[in-house]
DNA sequence: TTACTTGCAAAACGTTTGCAAGTGC
DNA sequence: GCACTTGCAAACGTTTTGCAAGTAA
């Protein structure tokens, strides 16, 4: 696990134990590579591969993680959670199609500097944001017509 | 109730009904002008005011509102939903204080323009956007110092 | 009259937690 | 050895739903 590096530092920095529960979560983490993913199917996945990893651990070690700078936390469709791989990738945005569902990201240097505009207008020290387009992606666009 | 218009002509438009429980919930979410709420928060000050409407028509009146164009989910600080009213009112976005939990709105036109900029980058369709900003207040930021 | 709507209480959902047993450091 | 971690199952809080009774149109 080469990229597991800032996990272990963070745990180890906190005075947290690197467990194999937890190696198993922040590998599976780093298998998603990209792709969004929730708690329970994070917990299926491991299940699936044989990890001994239980839904409590998998609740619990999500919060390290999101501490550690290694996920972040996403737009959330429905009800549950979802979250991303942040460590190693540039910040981005999305675009969630309403017609098929999927999840177009992408990087804007524009709103980078839109944020700090608007935080330096409302006297606020911006630290992070979210932006979420909704709309039709080209197919469902087209679909729709 | 002036600017109930929209949701009666929604309902009937839908070959919905306008009871009694429907007026009594979108009377208190034009009382809640501008704050976001929470659908219990919305239950209980119904019931203080001595109107009967049970949490179960509470919950199924929002979706309804929220077809209708009155309300929209904003973002999910803890577990739950909140909602604000958008009928009659821009288009504006959020900074959220991690300190003390106050959110700032604000409109802008530039973030408006930078949307249809990066839909049409992306061939996508943009509808709405949601940008939530976090940080700090200006009380908060100097607090943390 | 006939769908639509209601309240209730129970179910469902994702998520959290108390506990006793286990384990990294 | 001692604190941190685990799995389990029960608890949690929000939201949804089946049902029988009620009601707008």
């Amino acid at each position: 696990m080469k990229d597991g590096g800032a996990f272990r530092e963070f745990l180890s920095h906190r005075g947290l134990r690197l467990t194999a529960e937890r190696e198993a979560v922040l590998r599976e983490v780093f298998a998603t590579r990209g792709e969004h993913f929730e708690p329970e199917e994070l917990h299926l996945r491991l299940r699936q591969k044989g990890a001994n990893v239980s839904r409590a651990s998998v609740y619990r070690t999500i919060p390290l993680m999101i501490e550690a700078g290694i996920i972040e936390e996403v737009e959330r469709v429905d009800k549950h959670a979802h979250y991303e791989l942040t460590y190693g990738r540039e910040h981005h945005d999305h675009m969630l199609c309403l017609g098929c569902g999927r999840v177009i990201e992408f990087l804007s240097e524009e709103m980078e500097e839109l944020q700090d505009r608007l935080c330096a207008e409302h006297g606020f020290t911006g630290e992070t944001h979210t932006l979420e387009i909704k709309g039709y992606c080209r197919k469902c666009a087209k679909k729709k017509t």
